[in-house]
DNA sequence: ACCTGAACACCGTTCAAGT
DNA sequence: ACCTGAACACCGTTCAAGT
């Protein structure tokens, strides 16, 4: 599974192959299927490994405490952080339900962390839910192969900024606007508008 | 285009191949390389078509009229209806940024509606985006292959009744919460949770 | 008991050969 | 000029045959 998860980090998702992963572990095709049923199973641990990955970042105390808020978003911010660090990865988690040991260990801490803030605990599962829903559905458009890096954001704008504007005016004229904010900033923005309306939802937070 | 929608519909993307595309059309594979570079590309179009077809669903009034929640809310709604009606193609979505013709014009077509509003153009654009991406990672991992269905509830229910309690205390306590409601209703909650945030950003809607 | 070369049934894509 | 059967270079998976 290490081998396995170094390999999709490497080469990616398309060029990850079964007969690559028996050749760097200096073994045959058929052995692996010894020890995993096929390479959709193989695919699930690889998803958790990653998760788990996450937990360990966990050193760094929770936070000056009871603020529910800051320990969201720290924990928003390091799981997109971590999500981040292995993109090749990404396009795996929207192909399974996450429900290994290391995403139920995410949650659990995570879920504890907001209950000590003052959540119920099924404010706390709902407001989890949203976050972690939004956190990974970012991650994965953002990173998707072909989603424009940073150096692709002048051409994306150039791109914009060449349509027709008889028939795309408000693309054309907000052409910088759509292209010139980093996604990693537009993550913080739609994250904080989510915390803002978890924030409102008071009785997400009455015990 | 329009066949191999229908075919990536009923069969999903796992199944549908170039030989079945050209069986179902009376040709040969070879042929179908003659109207389109690649399997990549017929999928980029794929994708555009079902844009589009949300795009159709516009014959109802752009509601009340000045009450932007509304006006962002439906189209939100809509747009998300229209993502769940085609949960094979989804997965497609986040392997390329959606740029073609019919991305665009529901772009803007929803960011004039904000504008109308009382969005600036900017602001309107960056709810926008939000907004998207938010409807677009939700709808991806809810009608993921394997994602839990009404019918799943259950059984999901019982896996967490059945964890180890010391381990995993709060997703044992807390396992109806985290099943019982229906992923449906949870997109809608998290989608108020933005608005609320959006709402309380109040310099996106200054002219 | 464990491992593997070789095969099986596919896939996307290409191209010489036909009409 | 357009179409296609057959091939090429792969893929995940299996299994008889070896050690």
């Amino acid at each position: 599974v290490i081998t396995a998860s170094e390999l999709v980090d490497e080469v990616g998702m398309d060029a990850f192959t079964m007969r690559l992963l028996a050749e760097r572990l200096h073994t045959s095709t058929a052995t692996l299927y010894r020890h995993v049923s096929g390479k959709e199973e193989l695919m699930v641990l690889v998803v958790d490994r990653l998760l788990g990955d996450q937990e360990l970042a966990d050193d760094t105390p929770p936070s000056p405490k009871k603020d529910w808020r800051a320990t969201a978003r720290e924990a928003a911010l390091r799981f997109h952080g971590s999500l981040s660090r292995h993109p090749h990865v990404l396009p795996l988690l929207v192909a399974q339900v996450p429900i290994g040991p290391s995403a139920l260990a995410l949650r659990e801490r995570t879920v504890a962390a907001l209950v000590e803030c003052g959540f119920s605990a099924r404010g706390a599962a709902r407001a989890y839910t949203a976050l972690a829903h939004y956190v990974i559905g970012f991650a994965v458009q953002q990173h998707a192969p072909g989603a424009p890096g940073p150096a692709d954001a002048a051409a994306l704008g150039a791109y914009y900024r060449a349509l027709d504007p008889e028939r795309y005016p408000l693309t054309v004229a907000a052409a910088d606007d759509l292209t010139a904010v980093p996604l990693e900033d537009e993550f913080r923005e739609g994250l904080d508008f989510i915390l803002d309306g978890i924030d409102r939802a008071a009785e997400l937070r009455a015990a």
